[in-house]
DNA sequence: GTCTATATTCAGATAGAC
DNA sequence: GTCTATCTGAATATAGAC
């Protein structure tokens, strides 16, 4: 049926986004199944585990999300410092009108579910090595030995996601931009 | 009465850990009341504006702890660097056993309420802001202009806030580890 | 003033009508 | 198979006994 894979997707867009912003607990299913407009059954029909399930599903949806944006950016992009540069700026942009915030990528349920729940700290570390990297991925091409550029990836996610914290407690973009302006003493031209 | 301040202090002292830990919305107040010991009647005796008021109080003394934890080393070493270097390593320490995680001092907590609640968001950011200032403070006195030194106080902050996010989610210091690596390419050394 | 018992709402989850 | 009505437990909060 074309109903259910639409579903399904709708399901997942607004568990994803509503995650993001509100976090696991602060979360409810009759939320998300009230603003996608479907029954509670068919969130059951499609994740018969439940929240925890539905969870999962909702940060890998989340993380292919940004894995697309910042592989974008590394392609556009001459080098790494301007991709990441680029990336922040983009993060940082969405503190512009308040009304615009889409939470944080992982990091909230990541933060919340670590110590309760294998399977979703398992679904938000995989996020993060993802992002880890596609950014490590770039630095190697641009003559950064492997080692480097995986503990650049690690350094630079985890600045993004404290800057994100702030930024939104703050509700100014001037955490994430400090952050941004820093990445030049941190990533070094090679080469 | 005795009993009296001591409950009050035995209440936050609970309620403060188990923010910390769990959040804001995955800590319950029946959870506080039976970890403290302490009947029901007593923490709204105390706290008479319920789990908001709790929890505002809860991320205020969290944050004393942390400011006078901050403040010693600073007092101690010599120079700013050094002083930061050594708060990220006693930080990153809680995770050598993982029984040891004593959480996000208030960043998960300000992460899930900061769209829903303005006292709690400002108490936060007020922890936040307290934070920065020690440190800005050493980096005045070590040669460093009041507006750069205040930059460079939000963007330790912040990463210190992220690499503890990092370090909970993959259960490893190493996210902590590495950003203590490269403060010294952050805070150079003035006069 | 300290504590117990209860009220009320809402969470996640399920059973069963159609 | 899709959706509705409901169950069970836990959440915050309160009322009132002692």
């Amino acid at each position: 049926m074309v109903s259910k894979v639409n579903s399904r997707e709708k399901i997942l867009q607004t568990a994803s986004r509503l995650f993001q912003l509100q976090g696991y607990h602060g979360t409810g299913l009759n939320q998300i199944i009230k603003e996608s407009g479907l029954p509670k059954g068919s969130l059951y029909h499609h994740f018969p585990n439940g929240k925890e399930e539905l969870a999962i599903e909702a940060v890998q949806y989340t993380s292919k999300f940004i894995e697309e944006n910042l592989q974008k950016l590394m392609n556009e992009k001459e080098g790494p410092v301007e991709a990441i540069q680029a990336f922040i700026r983009d993060t940082a942009s969405q503190f512009d009108n308040l009304e615009d915030i889409k939470g944080i990528p992982v990091g909230l349920l990541a933060s919340e579910t670590a110590l309760i729940s294998e399977p979703l700290r398992n679904a938000c570390m995989q996020a993060f090595k993802n992002w880890q990297m596609i950014i490590a991925k770039k630095l190697i091409q641009n003559g950064y030995e492997k080692e480097e550029a995986t503990k650049k990836g690690l350094l630079v996610n985890s600045m993004i996601g404290g800057g994100i914290m702030h930024s939104l407690t703050s509700k100014d973009k001037t955490p994430l931009l400090v952050i941004m302006e820093v990445i030049p003493l941190l990533i070094e031209k090679k080469g």
